[in-house]
RNA sequence: GGUUUCGUGGCCGAGUGGUUAGGCAGCGGUCUGCAAAACCGUGUACAGCGGUUCGAAUCCGCUCGAAACCUCCA
């Protein structure tokens, strides 16, 4: 049996070319990818979303295409310094500091509710979730090797890339489009910098003063790894000196996955990644939402509709089917109204997926041309992971079934039945990752109970008796149960 | 200021140089006890001004506007 990845070219937009280009992987059929996760200082809100849902649809569509995928996503828990703080304190220390809380007790609680948060969504847990400060060693080390070779400098125990001296040699600004000549009138001098030969190296080792809670020894001093160490070490330790897939938001461009070639080059000797994919920013008003602004909205919020500017609440699907309706590469504006379109038209795809089974089979049925919706969902997810045509083609085949539904004496072939279950099945389920949240408990039960109450309604209609029947459609209304009356019976919905 | 993007019909959002994106909302019709759902039909959208072209929303230039990054950030 032939693997799916042998007949679907697929393109990515590299950010390194900023072109789209073939999708060839290093070691067919693994593919290696690596993402940056959170920093788990607070909640996840819609910006986190966005990123874990992208690359989780682009993870399921490799393995849907019977590529064997390492996906690695790190939990950051130590080394990014604060901006305003003199003293370079780190983000995980000041809030432990602001809660009297031991810092790992920070990490812990905030991962925890990160990975609660991405269940909700469906969001599949990468292979392997390394934490930052469970790669000390290795961060030093690879420390180590950037010295030897030249490329940093050792300053009151603290290690700094020297960025003039690699660009000597390399382009740094190779994946950003930065020139090295505005970076040095662009950078701003930042107080506690001093010691640094030029305002845009970067520190790799930082010495930690007597305030700084989190602090590992070092050959250099007490003190924590630089910004950009983390991702570097980790990504080479797991997925090698060069790996495909290197991903994440948009933001993190630049300094911090230009800073990462630069260092695993040096350690490594050879650039570590061949395809550089970066999410694109949700906004809201046109701004970026993001925790230091004040603007973000917290997952949280979101499903519970716990927020002046939202009118209601909206399931962990309706988020996903949302942030699924835009190209990832696409900035993509939060609004009610936007947010409740993508609600009614998830319950819309859902429903022509159950109506589906109740179509009628003919061997003599007219073709609908599945083969072409199945065609162009396939191109779609081909082209840089177009989700939003593969969802358009879906509502094709949404249209096709409930036209088939809605005209009496229509059918579908037996081929064709099973070809676009299974089409409805890959996309719906697999590769866009959604799922119906229905039937928490017994769906069986439920199923029947609503059967029964649905025939007695339709005794009622069939009396005359509309007060019952209108009693029971208000009263199952007011339990969010919908039903749809058709030609060939009553259906239900939760709504 | 530098780097990188973007500006699509009421809203969100795709897009190949010439053919319907799609969803939601709206309008007209069918169906229905009524409604909902569903179906059928319906929208002269591509910031502005030039240019290239037989033909441009799609290529080029300029103008206007917006954003991201240059500091932690998905």
């Amino acid at each position: 049996m032939s693997n799916r990845y042998e007949e679907n070219k697929l393109i990515v937009f590299n950010t390194l070319s900023r072109k789209k280009e073939l999708f060839v992987p290093l070691n067919i059929p693994h593919i290696g990818m690596y993402v940056c996760g959170p920093t788990v200082y607070g909640d996840a809100h819609l910006g986190h979303a966005r990123a874990a849902i992208t690359f989780d649809l682009i993870f399921r569509y490799l393995q849907h295409l019977d590529y064997k995928v390492r996906y690695v996503r790190n939990i950051t828990d130590v080394g990014h310094l604060e901006n305003d703080a003199d003293e370079g304190e780190d983000k995980i220390a000041q809030k432990a500091r602001l809660e009297e809380l031991e810092p790992m007790e920070v990490v812990q609680y905030y991962t925890v509710r990160y990975h609660r948060n991405m269940d909700q969504l469906n969001v599949l847990r990468p292979s392997i979730e390394p934490h930052a400060s469970g790669h000390i060693i290795e961060q030093i080390e690879m420390i180590k090797k950037i010295l030897t070779a030249g490329f940093a400098y050792e300053i009151n125990g603290s290690v700094y890339f020297d960025v003039e001296k690699y660009n000597r040699s390399h382009h740094y600004g190779i994946l950003s489009g930065r020139k090295i000549e505005d970076l040095i009138s662009n950078t701003r001098e930042l107080a506690g910098q001093s010691e640094k030969r030029n305002g845009y190296d970067f520190a790799i080792w930082k010495r930690a003063d007597e305030s700084h809670i989190m602090r590992w020894p070092s050959p250099w001093s007490d003190g924590f790894p630089g910004w950009h160490m983390e991702c570097s070490a980790m990504g080479c330790k797991y997925l090698g000196d060069q790996f495909d897939i290197h991903g994440g938001g948009m933001d993190l461009l630049f300094p911090h996955h230009e800073s990462e070639i630069a260092q695993s080059t040096v350690a490594n000797g050879k650039a570590p990644v061949r395809y550089w994919l970066h999410n694109n920013m949700i906004t809201l008003n046109g701004q970026k939402m993001g925790k230091s602004l004040g603007n973000a909205m917290s997952l949280d919020d979101i499903f519970s509709g716990n927020h002046p500017l939202l009118e209601k609440s909206y399931s962990p699907m309706t988020i996903r089917f949302f942030i699924l309706q835009a190209q990832y590469r696409s900035t993509l504006d939060f609004s009610n109204e936007a947010l409740q379109a993508a609600e009614k038209g998830m319950k819309k795809l859902f429903a022509a997926n159950e109506t589906l089974k109740q179509l009628r089979i003919d061997k003599n049925a007219p073709s609908i041309d599945v083969q072409n919706i199945e065609k162009a969902c396939y191109e779609a997810m081909n082209d840089d992971f177009n989700s939003p045509m593969a969802i358009a083609s879906l509502f094709e085949a949404v249209r096709v079934i409930n036209s088939l539904k809605a005209n009496e004496g229509s059918s579908i072939s037996p081929d064709e039945f099973e070809m676009l279950q299974k089409l409805l099945h890959y996309f719906i389920f697999d590769i866009l990752g959604l799922n119906s949240e229905e039937g928490t408990g017994d769906h069986g039960l439920v199923d029947g109970l609503m059967q029964t109450i649905i025939q007695l309604r339709q005794e009622a209609r069939i009396r005359k008796d509309f007060t019952t029947s209108d009693l029971i459609r208000n009263k199952l209304g007011e339990l969010h149960i919908e039903l749809k009356d058709g030609k060939e019976g009553t259906n239900w919905q939760m709504k």
